[in-house]
DNA sequence: CGGAATCCAGTTGGATACTG
DNA sequence: CAGTATCCAACTGGATTCCG
């Protein structure tokens, strides 16, 4: 792999591997639900709640993603009725710092993007000329 | 806003800004012009072939989004054939620095999500029992 | 060269109803 | 409680065609 750059300017072959991660991450649920996860092991009911704008049919196919994909473990308590805990894995975890820089960033600059939207919107014609 | 943390928890309403930004860079094309344009402005014509299988329809579409939120600059020099250059604002300058980290980690850990991805795949049977 | 317009397939994600 | 199954609307993105 010979990577040794640790700062910019990647080869396309690892573009590729961003753009698979971001399409993991980049849905609309699971950066929501890993950093909920972050916080402590949860049911699948408190998940609901404390999204609770997710539905559960994409509260479970998201968890099953972030599962399949070695980010999540799911624990399932046989009881009546049954408990399931979902909690990060340590792949899971050491994500949890870049998307922390995200994060930061994105809060930090979103009202510029606001602004640079709101501006974009305004006046159409000020930029082909 | 009042953001003291640097680290994690974020309360709900920071993590839509979060969502914002990821539905922004979240697409199959954008983090891929951003990290072509860090290396430098380039012709509409270049990006198109440097990424190649990107389709003219989408390099526009996504430079565009690109443009409305503040993160790419286009300027048009109107000659004959046109030529259009695109190079990164500022904040789109900005936002190399979070996208490396977590490019990296993608990098880092893009093995060990194919393995699990690998290991799910391969018995459904071992996980809910 | 750098688009815009149109058309179309595939995917995402929500609502609802049902199950162990 | 924690799902699964079905149906459906909206969005994404590719192919093609046309334009200044």
């Amino acid at each position: 792999m010979n990577v040794t750059a640790t700062q910019a300017s990647h080869p396309t072959d690892q573009c590729l591997k961003v753009s698979q991660v971001l399409a993991r991450i980049g849905d609309k649920w699971s950066l929501l639900i890993v950093t909920r996860l972050g916080e402590g092991p949860m049911r699948f009911g408190q998940l609901l709640r404390s999204i609770d704008d997710i539905s559960q049919r994409m509260l479970t196919r998201t968890l099953r993603g972030l599962e399949r994909d070695g980010l999540v473990r799911r624990t399932v308590i046989p009881t009546l009725p049954p408990r399931v805990d979902y909690e990060l894995t340590e792949l899971g975890r050491s994500l949890q710092a870049p998307v922390t820089v995200l994060s930061n960033w994105a809060v930090e600059n979103a009202p510029a993007m606001d602004a640079a939207r709101a501006s974009y919107d305004a006046d159409p014609a000020d930029r082909d000329g």
